[in-house]
DNA sequence: GGTAGTTTGTCAACCGATTGCCACCGCGGC
DNA sequence: GCCGCGGTGGCAATCGGTTGACAAACTACC
């Protein structure tokens, strides 16, 4: 009993404390201002006396504590990345892009999600905003105004979404739309429909308002069905509609929608491709395991996240390397588009 | 250039500035440290005074400064979640689960991957730990006595893998693959594969281990065949010594793994499951996208990645809260089996 | 050798909170 | 009238770094 008392607190409390640069200092026998310069502001310290700091710093295993310089700098050295649904695989290569650039360049990310609603979004950010040097904002279901009032707060670029005086990453939607289309009417497509997303998406407006814009001077009818749930569920239920259109061909808001919407012709014995083309967005993860494997426009959004981060990092550290690259969408052909049925 | 040198550093840079306890002290009439009572320590001040203070707090939009907070105390309200790799869709529900139970206890919740690389995990995780309270590491490829010193210096917790004197989150294996065998057995199969994951991982082995345990006792017998990268390449890449070994069903890894060498049985005009049955693990997202769908081993990674966090919490507040359910796979029957062709 | 100029390192204040210790207040009891 | 006490609130140290101002030491030049 005895032993027990003693061993839990002692095995589970006493952690290793980690080394300050007084401990540092003492060893290397300077003063802790010293070896801060030392640690950072190389050549501003003898040589010799910067070689003996560094290896006092190393034989005490010193590693810098963020928290510490977090606050008299008030640079925090993570940035954080808010989106709707973590686990919508649309998000993944951004996720990985944003994280790869933010190691990169030394930084931390912290993840958050808001699970689609604009509430819980905001809260988030505001939780996150005292911890964070700048805030990544992608597909945001928040207002101008609200957004406006973050950015006053701390840098923030937004991904997939427009704001003067904000930061904006946008892919380039026409491009892959443009081949899309060019595919589908020489396959003698005539009529399409667009399987919209949610009604606040940004997104969504932006790829039906290039639709509409493009598929007219091909010749080409297209009607909007929706607004419909960005998920295998919303494309679902989007065939029923789709059907008494009488279109040969859609284009569905994302690669979610399009397998759903394939899924349900599937199960009410409508061939795909022959009887109707269907074509996504994004390119997502599994969206070549079907049968027929989805067509679909890609957005390349490994890249918007480093471009994010980038521009973020740009505005955090005031260099202003705005890294202006386009991200071009591209129409990725696969097997879900045919010939019109007559 | 006056006006420009005024100007610039005034819209870009001069954010609204963050209140202080010092700011509400001024305005309370009160001193800074009543302020911090008031604000965290319900009671010890008089009702009066706290309410003036929580007023005058509420005016100035007050945020707590977590870093400020974080210095004195030692703890900064927020746990770092370590995995291989983000974008496999593996781990999707674990994260999200994760984040859940973080948000909903006040915490935040940081996210790193390690690339697959023991030296990229070790260099993650030193750079997180001094910020966060703790560590969640899923699928670890660390040595053991990497993970030991790891946890010596601040609460660990384990998914995907064993280790004495450390809070360890397994999955229960044996139900799934119990279910499965039987089911394949059923279906008159008698010699089976495991194309194996990678040589380091701890759940290739811990399933690997429980159908040696299972197999021969339902009078069939299994090869192991590997090991491999848990891709889809990775499962592409076994089909040529699953053919040479005569077996009639393959159980893979995971299920990307599963994909992959349905894909390369397609290509070589393997038909599944007629000729070949094949079962994956974890029923990832897209798994059901296949033709057929694969007939997976579940993971309730969800629940691990809840558990996981609920422990660690548990270990940082040393609140007691072991939370010790047991999370039991499940066999999940889609269209990648059929009887043993003779 | 004296003076100016340049390194190099130290002092001390500061960032924004937390917290142990103490002082003050009013009150009741003896 | 004095003492003790519980309830409030303030003082000041502290966490671990950063940084402007300055002093000491050294260099160089006349």
């Amino acid at each position: 009993m005895v032993d027990a008392e003693n061993a839990a607190p002692a095995s589970i409390g006493a952690r290793k404390v980690p080394a300050t640069i007084y401990d540092i200092a003492r060893v290397a026998g300077v003063s802790p201002s010293t070896v801060s310069r030392a640690l950072n502001k190389p050549g501003r310290i003898n040589a010799k006396t910067e070689q003996r700091i560094k290896e006092a710093a190393a034989s005490l295993d010193y590693r810098l504590n963020p928290m510490a310089r977090a606050l008299p700098t008030g640079r925090t050295g993570t940035l954080g990345l808010l989106l709707s649904d973590i686990t919508n695989p649309v998000y993944f290569n951004l996720v990985r892009g944003a994280e790869r650039v933010t190691a990169e360049e030394g930084y931390t990310l912290v993840l958050a999600e808001s699970q689609e609603s604009a509430e819980v979004e905001i809260e988030t950010a505001e939780r996150l905003l005292p911890s964070v040097d700048g805030l990544v904002l992608v597909s945001t279901r928040l207002a101008d105004e609200d957004l406006r009032e973050l950015a006053e707060r701390k840098p923030l670029v937004l991904v997939n979404r427009e704001l003067d005086a904000v930061p904006t990453i946008v892919p380039d939607v026409a491009p892959g739309i443009r081949d899309a289309l060019d595919h589908l009417a020489e396959l003698g497509h005539r009529s399409l429909a667009f399987l919209a997303g949610p009604p606040a998406s940004f997104m969504s407006r932006l790829r039906w308002e290039t639709l509409l814009d493009e598929a007219p001077s091909r010749g080409m009818t297209i009607v909007e069905i929706g607004p419909g749930a960005p998920t295998l569920e919303g494309g679902r239920e989007g065939l029923r509609r789709v059907r008494a259109s009488g279109v040969t061909a859609v284009i569905a808001y994302n690669d979610l929608m399009a397998i759903g919407l394939l899924r349900a012709c599937q199960d009410a014995g409508i061939a795909v491709p022959e009887q109707l083309s269907i074509i996504g967005f994004d390119d997502i993860f599994g969206s070549d395991f079907t049968t027929p494997p989805i067509s679909t426009i890609r957005t390349p959004l490994d890249l918007a996240g480093e471009a994010a981060v980038h521009r973020l990092i740009a505005a955090v550290d005031r260099s202003g390397n705005g890294d202006g690259r386009e991200l071009a969408t591209e129409f990725v052909l696969r097997g879900s588009t045919a010939a019109a049925r007559s």
